[in-house]
DNA sequence: GACAATCTAGACAGATCTGTCTGGTATTGT
DNA sequence: ACAATACCAGACAGATCTGTCTAGATTGTC
């Protein structure tokens, strides 16, 4: 095996294939056939490196987890300097998702095709738990006076804006967002 | 058939029984058995009144636009006198909905569940456009300078709350969500 | 009381889904 | 070279779902 043709493995391939088509398609809409044709792989081997479509389906949002929260991060600290321009430059980051072909967030549709109390739940309940510490740390450091609320309010901006681009196909939501995210940062730390 | 015990009709009760299963549990997993058990009717009847599961789904999905949208507008009009209170009043009326056993917008829940594409996008975008319509007419009857701004703006913040609402099983939120919308309309239209 | 319309109970067909199993092939480490 | 491992192709079982159909019961109307 050499250095420049590394083969990818079964298991990543299927996690490649399984992320393309749960977040375009759905979970519940494709089927186990539908992700081993996709990834090249025989059906056994899915079922050997996973168990379960189950347990495919939590691996593939913890990825989803993984990813948005390394790039949201890495982002952040790439372009901005101050905590309070990173308040609003997460909106920034967010509305760069909004291109043809995004379907919204994939915790968002996963939880309503599952039922209460599963895993998905457990998997949303972190990534949303990470989401809002990162705006409500970001607040405190920036100096808000009560960042818990100033985080929850633009954590309610970012949820809006993510279902609008996904339900309303409007990408050009990001423009209002981050305008009423700026006003509420500007009014609650002081212009 | 008396006045008193008016007998509800098969198509009523199985759209009393739709309604509950599907907004509870999902539409994908809620099957046409349990939906004729729930409303003691035989499959043939739903059958021949509706033709179709995805009959059944329209229609509910229709009345509860209806039911929501009667609601919130006649509350809106018993509760407040100008546009600007009707503006964050509407916050105050969806958090009354925010109690246990709230599971989030049925369109949004309806919609992850759907193909793009489907009826189920139609009945939301209907949904969506009647209440953006309501925030954008009230913004421009306070008036905004820039109603469809505000307008929208507002709309991310009410999806916003509904969201966290349902994936955080947190009600609480519509405290946070009505101070910044009071913010927001306030710095929008002048303090 | 007869007739027509509506309803009920449930079997059934056909499709689809998850997960298991068999049997054969390719790859890898030693 | 050889044994162990990983992988492929696909049949298969068992469950579940939508929608149709048969046959009998109930109801309202004249």
């Amino acid at each position: 095996m050499t250095i420049e043709s590394v083969k990818v493995s079964a298991r990543e391939r299927l996690l490649r294939a399984a992320d393309e088509l749960f977040y375009e398609e759905g979970i519940h809409t494709v089927g186990i056939d539908r992700v081993i044709e996709r990834a090249g792989v025989a059906k056994a081997t899915l079922y050997s490196a996973f168990g379960s479509k189950d347990e495919l389906v939590r691996v593939y949002l913890r990825e989803r987890h993984l990813h948005n929260q390394e790039r949201m991060e890495r982002l952040l600290n790439e372009r901005f300097e101050t905590a309070r321009e990173r308040l609003t430059g997460i909106f920034e980051i967010e509305g760069e998702n909004f291109v043809p072909g995004f379907k919204g967030c994939a915790f968002m549709t996963a939880s309503a095709e599952s039922s209460p109390g599963s895993f998905v739940q457990d998997e949303s309940d972190e990534f949303r738990a990470w989401l809002l510490a990162l705006f409500v740390g970001l607040a405190r450091e920036a100096g808000a006076r009560d960042p818990e609320t100033l985080g929850r309010q633009l954590h309610l901006l970012y949820d809006g804006a993510s279902i609008a681009a996904w339900m309303d196909r409007d990408a050009s939501v990001s423009t209002p967002a981050q305008r009423a995210a700026r006003l509420l940062v500007d009014e609650t730390l002081g212009g």
